[in-house]
DNA sequence: CCCTCATGTCACCTGTCGGTTACTTTCACG
DNA sequence: CGTGAAAGTAACCGACAGGTGACATGAGGG
């Protein structure tokens, strides 16, 4: 029987995505998906031509990076504002298991959905500098930028480990006690750095 | 005629090394290691009994992380230890394509090479904490190991990014301005981290 | 001189991957 | 009814991966 395209298509994302999110972007090929959905993999090219687009319509359905803009909504300094924003980060990357994976699969190779991670992540990155710029003052000794970027990177960095690997610059990312230290190194050094004043 | 078990051994070590600077891990296989050492592959499982064997052999000749030991010999306070320890070890990762590399793979897989890269970077880590506590006062409030954890992971993942995606962070890791500016970041970072006195 | 063993080559097996072709089933519409 | 297109299945293909067995060839020691 005809069970409808349109239904397998969405199926087929999801099949993809629990996929991702459950063993990573190496399990993520045309047979595994197909199985997964239990179905046959010809679907795939039939109707999305390919794997790489069947990946587009995944990233289309996913925000893959936070919004910057609304966790500095009410910030009243530049410290909070990029404290909340690294935060946000963290705290993403930490709880959204598809926006860690995809984040790790950027660093292997790459396709739409690690592509289009990359783009939104430079698009809220330019925002937050726009807005930070445009909203404080912001001391001309400071680098932004690369304090950001930096942060942002080591956040990514820690979070995206796989679990097996324990200990990690002394630290274990996945023990709560030790990712609550980053976050508050993080706050720290956000703070300290923007200066005590403004 | 035989050539020498020995020189051959070498050999298929090097052309492990050579694949992996030239092409990155995901090239390194045992057909890819024999082709490129232009032996047969039979030869692999001969001498080392398979290919994490020959990687353990790479592992053997290699520094995978820098000795943090040396760099912080000279160092008379604990911003200076703190600041040439990540320096070296952003300079080292920048440099050294084959700590690249493999620093790389450990995100994706385990092996002997990653494990030993992690296992000499958690020994370093560890040295060098025990090392800063013993040698200078470190501030109760100072959490030393998030801090060069923090730090040292966002140099470790900027740095091993693919040259192909430009932009990270609105930086790019590849150029030497940009470069510079992240360690001129991680540098103040620590200077005014670890306080102004002491 | 011949036997043995290490060195090395070649061919082959098995499994998995992405990708395609050919066939069957189902439904909608004239 | 029946015909034709769409949905779905199954079998297949070539490329490439890791891994193994059988065979040639060489040097050294009895």
């Amino acid at each position: 029987m005809a069970r409808g395209a349109d239904g397998t298509k969405e199926r087929l994302v999801e099949a993809a995505e629990r996929l991702l999110v459950r063993d990573g972007h190496r399990a993520v090929g045309v047979n595994a998906v197909a199985a997964e959905c239990g179905v046959d993999k010809v679907l795939i090219y039939r109707y999305f031509g390919g794997l790489p687009q069947l990946l587009e319509r995944v990233r289309e359905r996913q925000q893959l990076w936070p919004a910057l803009g609304e966790e500095t909504e009410g910030a009243r300094s530049l410290d909070v504002a990029l404290s909340r924003s690294l935060l946000a980060i963290a705290r993403e990357l930490r709880e959204n298991p598809l926006v860690r994976e995809a984040a790790l699969w950027e660093g292997a190779e790459s396709n739409p959905l690690t592509e289009g991670l990359a783009a939104q992540r430079e698009r809220e990155m330019d925002e937050l500098l726009e807005l930070v710029r445009s909203r404080f003052r912001v001391p001309t000794y400071l680098d932004v930028q690369a304090l950001v970027a930096l942060l942002a990177a080591g956040l990514m960095h820690l979070s995206t480990r796989p679990s097996e690997s324990a200990k990690l610059f002394g630290l274990d990312p996945n023990s709560d006690a030790d990712w609550q230290r980053l976050e508050k190194m993080t706050a720290s050094i956000t703070r300290v750095l923007t200066g005590p004043a403004d």
